[in-house]
DNA sequence: GCGTAATCTAATCAACA
DNA sequence: TGTTGATTAGATTACGC
């Protein structure tokens, strides 16, 4: 865990948040310290109504969830378990979710991916460049273990339920995970079971894409947003991210920061709207604001 | 930079009305 | 039998070390 910042899935206090000036940083950059930590801001991120932060940030909980680090002995456990069945059952991953204190869900992806990294390590890279072969075809365990066609735990939708479900795809086809999972709250429903009537809804009626979903505020050069694949270089420092791609609509994003539990959102909306117009008087005075 | 958790689409299966 | 929730694979993205 880094210095100062939130472990996954936690939030920090951001009462405590207070800019306490700027630093000069290379022309259209500057640095917004916040709480003994400095947040870059980018020139063009100016024009997104409500800040969002990196991971490294505030505010993690948006597009990308905290991933997990399974540590050594849970690593262990899951590539024993893995040894004995690559495909367990839901009641099984339940079971196993219990005993090591990890999200069925999260089982589930695990499994799912060490599978494919199985199957990389047994066939090389080129594995999977031909959709055309058989889905299980080139499994590297035996076919005892071929995945069962065991549908548990079938979760029936309301009529009430399906119809929030439908108002909230019609506003956005990409919910992010705090949407999701306030829908699941809303609901009574698993955030997972979200997570797939969405899959599902998107194939039965594709068309709203992915980058349609996006905040139009947060169109890059190019007239589409910008791509959220800057953290690798951002090593400590928060960077105020314009883009979220399932932010379809500013105020979706400002209900969802609302949901943001434990965060008084009026504050840090209010703080960052007066960097931000300080700012684009400063880079760009004959803008005015957005 | 690499390993991998998380997410996507597409195909398919199977429970349910 | 059609609808729809669940599961899979492969591809991809993005985070943590």
């Amino acid at each position: 865990m880094k210095d100062g910042a939130a472990a996954p899935g936690e939030d920090m206090d951001v009462r405590s948040l207070e800019p306490s000036g700027e630093t000069g940083s290379s022309e259209g950059e500057t640095t917004w310290k916040v709480d003994g930590r400095e947040f870059l801001i980018h020139k063009h991120n100016l024009h997104t109504p409500f800040p969002i932060f990196s991971s490294s940030g505030i505010l993690q909980k948006e597009t990308w969830q905290g991933r997990i680090v399974y540590n050594q002995s849970q690593k262990d456990i899951l590539q024993e378990w893995f040894k004995q069945n690559p495909y367990p059952d839901k009641a099984t991953r339940k079971q196993r979710a219990k005993e090591i204190g990890i999200p069925e869900s999260k089982i589930q992806i695990w499994f799912k991916n060490h599978r494919a990294k199985q199957r990389r390590l047994q066939f090389g890279c080129s594995f999977g460049k031909n959709k055309t072969q058989g889905q299980h075809q080139y499994q590297p365990w035996t076919q005892e273990y071929l995945p069962k066609a065991a549908r548990q735990d079938w979760t029936p939708i309301t009529r009430s339920q399906s119809h929030t479900l439908v108002q909230a795809f019609e506003r956005n086809q990409f919910p992010d995970i705090t949407t999701r999972k306030k829908l699941a709250n809303k609901m009574g429903i698993q955030e997972p079971r979200i997570q797939t009537w969405f899959q599902n809804q998107r194939s039965l009626h594709p068309g709203q894409s992915r980058s349609e979903s996006m905040n139009s505020l947060a169109d890059g050069p190019n007239g589409r947003p910008e791509k959220c694949q800057n953290h690798k270089e951002q090593s400590g420092i928060g960077i105020l991210q314009l883009k979220d791609y399932s932010q379809p609509h500013p105020e979706d994003q400002k209900h969802q920061l609302q949901d943001l539990e434990q965060v008084d959102i009026s504050y840090i909306l209010e703080r960052w709207d007066n960097v931000r117009q300080a700012l684009i008087a400063k880079w760009d005075p004959g803008e005015g604001t957005h």
